[in-house]
DNA sequence: CGTATCCGATACATTGGTGTATCCGATGAG
DNA sequence: CTCATCGGATACACCAATGTATCGGATACG
């Protein structure tokens, strides 16, 4: 594919790449603050200190970068997971609602807003275009299958049972973690609420012995 | 207010009244198709078939007929849930596992798809409008509230008992609901998928005696 | 009928955003 | 230092959609 022969001018360079991320930082922000549809080729290459010349000659769509940006997101958030499970610490003593509130504040709280509007303007993207459909769907299985791992780690260091299916546990997770995550958008709230989850996890698991 | 020497021209005649709901239906099909940003004045009018004059001597803005037809879906929701409740019929015999299923698809089964996407885009609107913003939350709570009386007859009607608070209880069924609802439109599928509420259900809840 | 009013249709001006063709300064290889 | 190429800036043509001003057919009322 890269021949030196032919050169194959466009893609890679150190100036290239560094236009690139800055787009694409400012796309993120523009994006989460009015949306896809709101967000215009201009703006994004304001914020980015560029004019639309810098953008025709790096991307051609906004949703390009929409893509770009999501899977960068996917990163960021299992980053954020192997993060948590190093500094995990569980207390065997303590009872289990002391444990479920601990578990479910160290994995749950913490949030980045921007990436919650760039996932649900991704999910939209995706009811008419197949490569935003296919990525939603990865993503998905790139998260629901560390979370399995990890919830399967945390079993089996005892303290929790689960009292159903762990995908089905996962999945009911991650819809709650989301619908917590737009209702604090919604409201303009910092904070995610945490009590639906708490209480689900509270229900879906016992004490081990 | 409607004094008949200032004859208040504008609101309320027959003609009117057609055309204003030929407008909110045809609007409703079009946002569902192609959301509110997708959608355009011309689009919709055509639809309903009339021309853009219609539509701006019955409305300023394409946010007034979401607004409109949100209030609407509230209403349908409603109706559907009492019909719902007229429909019950409990089997005091059949163990936990049966009575659940029975319960979950009985109530959250149907759903109309173009309802699930205007309520998106409707919480998208409420990014910006505080007027949308007010009617997501009254929303919330007619349903809440409705939900939370179903429950409370359903778990006096003997046969379950909730694990959790009931308030909590009922969120969280909106929240599963919601993803679940949203999931289907994603795949295209015309058939929610009822596997996480019918478990979170299981959890919740436990046989009353 | 006749006539006044209502309301949807038509036509037009305007705007905001897009995509492209071209220009020219920066960059890096020799 | 020189030159070729790269890549962002500028300028322009274009289009889709909006909002408005005006027209004329329908409707209701005497």
């Amino acid at each position: 594919m890269s021949d030196p022969q032919n050169p194959e001018p466009a893609r890679a360079s150190a100036r290239r790449g560094r236009t690139r991320a800055r787009l694409l930082d400012a796309a993120v922000d523009v994006f989460a603050e009015r949306g896809v549809e709101g967000a215009t080729v201009e703006l994004i290459c304001e914020r980015a200190g560029f004019t639309r010349g810098a953008f025709y000659s790096n991307f051609s769509t906004k949703e390009e970068l929409l893509l770009a940006a999501a899977e960068h997101g996917l990163a960021v958030s299992l980053e954020r997971i192997e993060e948590a499970v190093g500094r995990l610490e569980l207390d065997p003593g303590a009872d289990h609602a002391a444990q479920v509130d601990a578990l479910v504040e160290h994995f749950l709280g913490p949030e980045d807003p921007r990436g919650v509007r760039i996932e649900v303007e991704l999910r939209r993207l995706a009811q008419d275009d197949p490569q935003a459909r296919s990525l939603v769907l990865r993503i998905n299985e790139h998260l629901e299958s560390r979370i399995l791992g990890v919830i399967s780690s945390i079993e089996a260091l005892g303290g929790l049972r689960l009292r159903a299916e762990p995908i089905v546990v996962v999945r009911t997770l991650v819809a709650l973690h989301r619908q917590a995550a737009e209702l604090a958008w919604l409201t303009g709230d910092g904070e995610v609420d945490l009590t639906l989850l708490t209480s689900y996890v509270m229900v879906a698991t016992e004490a081990a012995d």
